[in-house]
DNA sequence: ATATATTCGTTATAATTTTGACAAAGAATG
DNA sequence: CATTCTTTGTCAAAATTATAACGAATATAT
């Protein structure tokens, strides 16, 4: 049933809306959709829809739908949401102790087990449940948790540094809000680069289009 | 010079990045360069680079490359970081704050004029050097300054109700940080939606496929 | 001053992504 | 139980996006 090849980067993009949607529809006790009516909700073509679905399996009916339950936990497990990655969290500052609280790590395959940062006065100190640590302990902690994952909120001046040292301390993936492009060539590392600058900058863009047009 | 018909998004999603890089390469001191090298440094192709500035005006020179400054002020008065537009911050939890302490909005078009909480407990606290008001001070505030951009770092459940009143009160765009899908319909409106938890998801995925492939 | 090397802008080609169409499978109806 | 309706999965077409190719313009070197 699964014909996993492999799959295009912008069909993963959407995969985590599906997710959501699928989320809500179930908390709302829908049973069954068809790719018509999610298209309406989610605002895109049925067609996509079935196809982008169809990457992984045929998980609908003909003359029913889809099973909402059943197609959440299908793609939560190709996500996967079941996993438990120990993940780390690099940078203790505003934003650093923001997404160690406001993202739910639990609910997405990760982990939080430790968080670092340079500044001694912030050892310590607790972000939630954890506490945050010296970043001169990352290399002892690493070689006890085996982390998989760092979430990086440092400035970009370290950045590239620091992640060529976790790498080597066997992290696999970046989750990076520095205002720096990360790229590691080692094979089999994985990074997602989040600019919220220039998310805002495409926005200002916009608004600035809407007064021209 | 100008050819700016309509650009597709992919292009304005690319603009923000061009301008970080060649502001990057100015702090270095570099005069001029080449798309070949842009593309080398930026990790894409000469072409798309050729092209995606070509959609706004010639701004390079055969046998010369382009002038990093100059095509730097070019591509800011683009985006738009010339500009002032009032902006308001409404949820002042762990993210709102994170957000409105760590992005430079003035960098980017935008100066942040007020933040707002709907718990009064926050009311009169300071952020920077912005006082959290409370959320029902906020049509008064917008009738006296007519922020155009809303950053909304809200619970989903009050996200479309809060939006809608905000364009009858003049905000023109959403950078919605909220875990919905913030949808308005009516034209002349703009809305950037950052799902952190879908970013997340998505690097879960593929951490997961480095284990499978 | 001439020749050679660079590099852009633009057009053509290729690749990717999205949309549309439809047969087949199953559900609903009378 | 046969008929009609719904809806998927899949294949084909269209649209979009990215890459390559190349003439023309300019810089650099001899």
């Amino acid at each position: 049933m699964a014909k996993n090849g492999n799959i295009s980067a912008s069909v993963i993009k959407r995969l985590p809306r599906y997710y959501r949607f699928l989320g809500e529809l179930e908390k709302q006790g829908t049973e069954r959709i068809s790719s018509r009516e999610l298209s309406e909700r989610m605002n895109l073509t049925a067609s996509q829809i079935r196809q982008d679905l169809n990457c992984f399996g045929g998980f609908g009916q003909q003359g029913y739908g889809y099973h909402v339950k059943s197609l959440r936990d299908e793609i939560g497990h190709i996500l996967g949401v079941d996993k438990e990655y120990p993940t780390i969290l690099i940078g203790a500052g505003n934003l650093g102790k923001a997404i160690a609280l406001h993202i739910n790590f639990e609910t997405r395959g990760c982990r939080l087990v430790g968080i670092f940062d340079a500044n001694p006065r912030l050892t310590g100190e607790s972000v939630g449940s954890i506490a945050i640590r010296n970043t001169d302990e990352i290399e002892a902690f690493c070689e006890a948790e085996h982390p998989v994952i760092a979430v990086l909120c440092i400035p970009k001046a370290n950045t590239q540094e620091i992640a060529d040292k976790l790498v080597q301390l066997g992290i696999k993936s970046f989750w990076n809000f520095s205002h720096y492009d990360l790229s590691i060539d080692h094979p089999g590392i994985e990074v997602e680069n989040v600019h919220l600058g220039d998310s805002l900058l495409t926005l200002t863009y916009r608004t600035n289009q809407l007064d021209i047009e």
